[in-house]
DNA sequence: CAAGCTATTGTTAGGTG
DNA sequence: GCACCTAACAATAGCTT
């Protein structure tokens, strides 16, 4: 009853930036999120003029989508760059952001220092490499990816219950510490 | 009053949802919008456990993408909709949009740690993995061949077309690796 | 269970170096 | 331009209804 007894509400909390276990927190966390997503996405376009496009698709599957002028000419334009698109189109890594801003300071330092190595990906320097090297290795990835290609088509086609998880134990996050040979490659989920 | 006035920032004002008419904070707004947008997706995705792609077109017509696994992935969801698509709320036309609402889905997740030292992709058995694993594999190399690029643009530093210097068959959808021994850490790009 | 509440965290407009 | 700063604005986690 009194003043400082019993507020309200705790207000906001503050959250780790990492997989909510709650599912039905994770539920309404998505919701709220993806809805701020697509509003900062159209203030982006009301302020700057910009085209904007956004596809999200939940772990269901259920793919929710925002675009201005549209998502489509938006995607045309990233797939043709028909544009002037001197940009990085290798800035895909969402880790990244995260990590400039901090976000992820405690989780990939816990993380890092756990595994007694750090994300490869994001320390990888070449610049030791030499052009033979490169060569090879680049030939090998392009293999490698005609293989992934045709495996994941083979994925998705063989499980189009979208609700149905591949992999449930897999996880986004870790999704750079590939030594793949250390996937366990005998159970279908991983 | 005599004080107040030396405050050092009139901090953050409130501005409208409309077209920025001077073109230096047209700019800088942009820029810090565009990175506070991608940082939001990334977040989605690790909260939980999304795939989100966000692409964006500058005025200036420079396009920046971001994407978890990646932003290829997720447009081929997309388009191929093989999987359930609502967006239809939020397609397109953000004026449309800042009025709107949605829904949502659920998730999974787990833990992996890995650590390699031979060239991974030379034991890796595509047929065992899971499209998430897949998906994750192809980010990760995405990333790995930007650092690849970068490097192969000092190797050849007498030409700026990237995609068209070490490897003149790969495309920017293609991908590459390194071997862990290869790794260097200290550098962080962009 | 979507919608509302509120305290708190998070984002950013405007400015400085 | 880029990074940093501050204060004000905006988004939202945990509850409640």
């Amino acid at each position: 009853m009194e003043n400082n007894e019993k507020k309200r509400s705790r207000g906001r909390q503050k959250i780790a930036i990492e997989k909510i276990a709650n599912k039905n927190s994770l539920q309404v966390t998505f919701s709220k999120r993806r809805t701020g997503l697509f509003k900062k996405a159209s203030q982006l376009s009301a302020l700057c003029g910009a085209q904007v496009a956004v596809i999200v698709e939940s772990p269901a599957g259920k793919i929710f989508s925002f675009g201005n002028p549209s998502v489509d000419s938006v995607i045309h334009r990233y797939e043709t760059g028909d544009v002037c698109r001197q940009q990085d189109v290798f800035n895909d890594s969402w880790k990244k952001y995260l990590d400039s801003k901090g976000d992820l300071e405690e989780a990939q330092k816990k993380e890092k220092e756990s595994m007694g190595k750090s994300n490869w990906w994001e320390d990888l320097c070449v610049e030791n490499l030499g052009l033979q090297e490169l060569e090879e290795c680049m030939a090998a990835m392009q293999l490698l990816k005609k293989n992934l290609l045709k495996r994941s088509d083979d994925v998705n086609s063989s499980d189009d219950d979208h609700d149905g998880v591949l992999i449930p134990n897999m996880t986004f996050n870790q999704f750079g510490a590939l030594p793949l040979q250390y996937y366990d490659v005998g159970g279908r989920s991983n």
